[in-house]
DNA sequence: ACCATAAACTTACGACGTAAGTCTATGATC
DNA sequence: GATCATAGACTTACGTCGTAAGTTTATGGT
């Protein structure tokens, strides 16, 4: 009935994520994802509404890669660390996509089962519905956070570390004293961190619960 | 000697904040903000070497913004909570710039007297260098990303909640649950609810830790 | 053989960042 | 007070961007 389609959504977003990642966000135009798809600019327009829809779409098309091996039998507190990871290793292999998570909701169609299976183990670890949204949402933010800081690409002039030399010793002396340590830092170290701290104290949270309504203690 | 400043790097950077605050970070150009001070746009560039540049400084000068009232004599937990608290309610002060602070390291020149305040409570409290700068990280990571995906402005199409109500009650048993609760969410409890979660983390950390370098616990 | 139509193409417009060059009002010097 | 070097603002111009509007083309159904 039609002229068959050369196109299709999955592959103009897929191109974009190609572009993004090989020459960052900046050179993600129309007219250059055009090219990349040997059609003119204007087609595209079939199967994305406009530019923002575009990035959108991005977002979709990364958070979709994430997957995780969820162990059911694991601890609750390692199946959330679990997710985190997962998360985080997506986020990590498309750093030049990385702003764009930044503003976008983590909570899309593409990670709706990533939603699920993280407030549904929360919910049988004993947390309320609204504990087990405060405790998905401060691990996610923590998560999105902490790869943001580390991964995001910087601009040429920043690439090495700030002027800590210029810093006055009597102001900043505990900014010079961190700065020796910063040349061998681990940022999995740091994340590995935070993540174990905030799991704790989610679990510091849930114990001063009323013991009633934790299915999981009474098995 | 010569012709006087109609301009200065100051009042160039307030005036890209107050356009940005106004009509969204899209809206500001070079164009439009040259217009704002009555001047060409070019004329901007005495002031800021480029574009990318000028987004630095707006950052800068929003985070020049944050203040904090330090009870010096308060719990250090209390403290980093303080801290952590006037950060987020400065970002919150402009939602339309939040993005830029995505990429953006965090740790600037106008964030200096901060870092050098949060690192050197946190060794006070007994924490190791490198430990110090994992804590403030997580919780810098954590405020930041929490921040963001609750204040990032979202396009008129998705103001509303998005659209639980199609989705499958089988697949989707604990987000359908989860959705009941949202329509009365405070923001504020879920990010008071993982800050707490996090501090709380951290102290268990600092626990564990030889108790010989822990100054505070023997006054 | 013809047609309806989905898919891709063409053209055009205003706005963007910024390179390069020009003009001008000032305070310093005599 | 006349002269002048110069910082600071202005002008022009180029290539690129997103996208509105209209046009062409290849197909499968009749």
């Amino acid at each position: 009935m039609a002229r068959p389609s050369i196109l299709s959504r999955d592959k103009v977003l897929s191109a974009a994520v190609a572009i993004v990642d090989r020459e960052g966000l900046d050179a993600l135009s129309m007219r250059r994802l055009g090219e990349e798809l040997g059609v003119e600019a204007m087609s595209l327009y079939r199967y994305v509404a406009n530019k923002a829809a575009l990035l959108d779409g991005v977002v979709e098309a990364i958070l979709s890669e994430m997957s995780v091996r969820d162990a059911l039998d694991a601890p609750w507190t390692d199946r959330v660390k679990a997710r985190s990871r997962a998360l985080r290793a997506t986020l990590r292999a498309h750093p030049n996509a990385l702003s764009l998570f930044a503003t976008r909701p983590a909570v899309t169609p593409a990670s709706m089962a990533h939603v699920e299976a993280s407030l549904a183990l929360l919910r049988e670890a004993g947390f309320s519905v609204a504990d087990a949204i405060r405790a998905f949402q401060a691990v996610v933010g923590f998560t999105i956070g902490n790869t943001l800081s580390v991964f995001a690409p910087l601009a040429p002039d920043e690439r090495s570390s700030p002027a800590y030399g210029s810093l006055d010793p009597a102001s900043y002396p505990t900014v010079l004293e961190a700065a020796k340590v910063l040349a061998k830092w681990k940022a999995d170290d740091e994340f590995e961190f935070g993540l174990d701290a905030l799991v704790r104290g989610l679990v510091a949270k849930l114990d001063e619960r009323p013991a009633k309504k934790r299915p999981r203690d009474v098995p």
